[in-house]
DNA sequence: CGCTGTGATGTTATTTCGTTACAGAGACCG
DNA sequence: CGGTCTCTGTAACGAAATAACATCACAGCG
């Protein structure tokens, strides 16, 4: 840890964390000018100029940031994007509804739902580490467009 | 369609449904003796001497078991499990609970989720085709063994 | 200074997962 | 008969993720 700046040359790094590694930093910056959700390759492909070479460079960020909260991984995607809120990610359990016509992901959070399935993990005797809750469909304009 | 028994000769095949084809009722028969998740691959292996020899006949047949509700797919685990009561899926999402220690999954359905999810999306105008979710944790044996 | 522990890095090769492309066999329908 | 549809078989490929191993930077300590 305790690795200053950590400021891309190219511009991409911002607020977030000050503490990020200068590979941490290159991939939370890509990811937070994506639009859409990013597979690790995809990742890799756009930072080839910045140096990195190897999938598992990649995937050591990844991993650093979606433990902290600075990203998250979208399991039926098997992509990656960044988190739209980190104050919220930190309350609790979060949903992704990923629009399959424009590709962009919603990030939510319902309380309700969480308690919900907090209870039928007491009730059921599941001590839960992780909770993966991921919508597909149609985002409101896509859906409106197409109907 | 309309493909009459479809028993395996090993006897994997059980009652659910009569019109599957030779290759789905392997698969699903396959499934329904695991007692943990598998994935392709591993079913493939099982299934060697069944003369199955590609990945894509496995993946064709569980596309087609997925579609109809006897198998699903666990993103977060890229494997497969059989569908532990078909009544049940059909009138709702289910949730999956999986035992990080031993492997086997529990499959559950919380009304109130759903209609959390459902009113959700109503609000966003996210129109959902389809919902995953997914716990990663201990279940109530593996939790207790290993406090 | 040298020594040591720890965490981030870099590189190669391999494994695991999933799909594309193409062709054949059988059922059903006109 | 030809046309279409679904299931099937085979080979090759592409994408996603990890294993194994070596290196580098730095902080603490004697």
């Amino acid at each position: 840890m305790a690795q200053s700046k950590a400021h891309s040359h190219k511009g991409h790094a911002h607020v977030w964390a000050d503490d990020l590694t200068p590979n941490q930093a290159l991939v939370l910056g890509i990811l937070a000018h994506a639009d859409a959700p990013l597979s690790a390759y995809d990742i890799l492909d756009r930072l080839r100029d910045d140096g990195l070479r190897a999938p598992l460079q990649v995937y050591r960020a990844l991993e650093k940031l979606t433990e902290r909260g600075l990203a998250h991984r979208l399991e039926s995607l098997n992509a990656f994007v960044c988190c739209a809120d980190t104050r919220r990610h930190a309350t609790g359990i979060l949903g992704f509804a990923i629009c399959e016509a424009c590709g962009r992901v919603e990030e939510f959070a319902e309380p309700q739902v969480e308690s919900r399935l907090r209870a039928w993990g007491k009730a059921s005797g599941f001590v839960s580490s992780r909770t993966m809750i991921e919508l597909r469909g149609l985002c409101r304009q896509c859906a409106s467009r197409s109907s």
